[in-house]
DNA sequence: GTGAAATACCTTGACAGGCGAGGTATCATG
DNA sequence: CATGATACCTCGCCTGTCAAGGTATTTCAC
């Protein structure tokens, strides 16, 4: 099954994030490394990414810097900060709570198992 | 934690069906069983609620009908149909598609757990 | 008896994030 | 030299959420 995009809502910035905590990274790489994370079940459209890359950036989550091809088209740049890494965790911290909670009111609908 | 709203977004219909499931409510019921069930750390806002009960009604999830109260304010009932149970099951495995990927996609941020 | 709080419903307009559609430019391959 | 992949960007629409406002009834303390 492929991933309603209503239900990632919210995450965008968190799992660029996520990406970002590993090694610095560029718009088109970060989108197919979720590609392949996800088994081709989900990726983010082009301009929900690149507008998250902006909000980020302009609260001082991530830094940019153009790399220095000497061939093939530019790449923009990004590197996590401090208040990046310390956005993750919390970002990532209220996920698991709003999952929990949505699990729990998901189980309800179940007959039996509550 | 208190819950991230922005994080529930898409499951909110989701989440009313699955009390429908068990039995006909009214908002105001909903809600509070919403707010029991969570401990108090999560609470649908009327606007959201009754555009929401609005939104499954129009798409023949539920149907409505006045309860016959002879003290108290009026209530207006909902009943889940056969579409609202079966849209219930696809929204629920939906939302555990979109979790499994969002946790996986989260753990990347992890130095060792990947 | 009267004022506040709880119950119970509803609507309007603004806001924010996602995205379709469009654009630019480079490079490899046939 | 055309096509597809790589790589970036922006504009305007759509949808779900919510603050703020409204109505009406009942209960309970004072």
């Amino acid at each position: 099954m492929s991933v309603a995009s209503e239900l990632i809502r919210g995450n965008t910035e968190t799992i660029i994030l996520a990406q970002l905590m590993k090694r610095d990274g560029y718009g088109y790489m970060v989108n197919k490394a979720i590609l392949n994370l996800t088994g081709g079940r989900f990726e983010l459209k082009e301009a929900t990414l690149y507008t998250a890359f902006r909000r980020l950036e302009d609260a001082g989550c991530i830094v940019s810097y153009w790399g220095d091809e000497t061939t093939g088209a530019r790449r923009r740049y990004y590197s996590i900060t401090d208040l990046g890494k310390e956005s993750y965790r919390l970002r990532k911290k209220e996920w698991e709570t709003a999952e929990a909670v949505i699990d729990k009111l998901l189980a309800e609908g179940e007959g039996e198992s509550i």
